[in-house]
DNA sequence: CGAAGAAGGTTGCGTGCGCAAGTAATTGTC
DNA sequence: GACAATTACTTGCGCACGCAACCTTCTTCG
């Protein structure tokens, strides 16, 4: 059986979300703001500062922001000119670029990153016992995994 | 004791939401573009729709919908083209404008509804037990409430 | 090899949205 | 009753991003 309509429970869990999601993400950026970072900006240098060697190629960046290829073109472009990453070519294969941290973004990052970490404590773990924690955990956990897997 | 950083489960829910959030936006994008609809199109759709005669001053849908009062104008200037919403002005007090619901909008959603929900389940509520569910609307609420309560 | 195809990045263009400034209308205050 | 101060909405501007088109460089396969 299928219902159309969502049950009382269902409603509440689906709205509170769409909700929370919306103002956590703007809270977080203005938390992140004096820094002079977006929060894609973040993403970036946490992505990179946990590579090998602190670069990654363009595409596998992309993929691991779910960014468009033209997207990570343009945000790198920022972080570029900020100097926290630069481009470096790849000397076996000439199509691609690294997007590689510079010691100054390394810098910004671990200047950034307390603060960030408790921004994500008073915004989003705020209030909430270890079960539900864990109990996050798992359901976002199974969720992502159906979502990679239902990309129909 | 405030540690820096956050624990292995922390970690896991965090990082398992972020994904999840940016993945389920887009798929959702995705499973609404054949009715020519948006996200956030159809938002404004459904908060008409559950509103006293089918229509919000703009403030108020724009407060609900978490919205710049610019953002809002533009939004509606879609859907006023597409015939789905009119602006109606408000005979007392000349400032405001009331969005409300065409016969066309209040068809588009009725229209679009099945699907949406359907897609809600596929996406996010998929694979998930009653009591996840539950918790979900219980974690939810209360981060709503926490970031309401911390614009600080 | 050599040509077709695929893969990696960047650019042009359009869209959506926030901020600041502007306009119009209402409310408050003396 | 007139003049601030506030409220509601819109417009100018800038930024971020996706899509389609493009160029370059591998890779594949006859």
């Amino acid at each position: 059986m299928t219902t159309t309509w969502l049950s009382a429970s269902e409603m509440r869990a689906w709205r509170n979300f769409i909700e929370s999601v919306s103002t956590l993400t703007t809270a977080m950026e203005n938390d992140l703001a004096p820094f002079g970072l977006t929060n894609g900006d973040y993403e970036v240098l946490v992505r990179l500062s946990e590579a090998e060697s602190e670069r990654l190629r363009m595409c596998d960046l992309a993929t691991a922001l779910q960014l468009s290829p033209s997207g990570l073109t343009r945000r790198l472009d920022g972080l570029v000119t900020t100097g926290l990453v630069e481009r470096v070519a790849c000397p076996s294969d000439r199509r691609v670029m690294f997007a590689a941290l510079t010691p100054a973004g390394h810098a910004k990052l671990a200047e950034a990153a307390p603060d960030h970490v408790a921004s994500v404590r008073k915004r989003f773990f705020k209030g909430l016992s270890h079960e539900q924690v864990q109990s996050l955990g798992e359901i976002f956990e199974t969720m992502r995994a159906n979502l990679t897997a239902c990309p129909s």
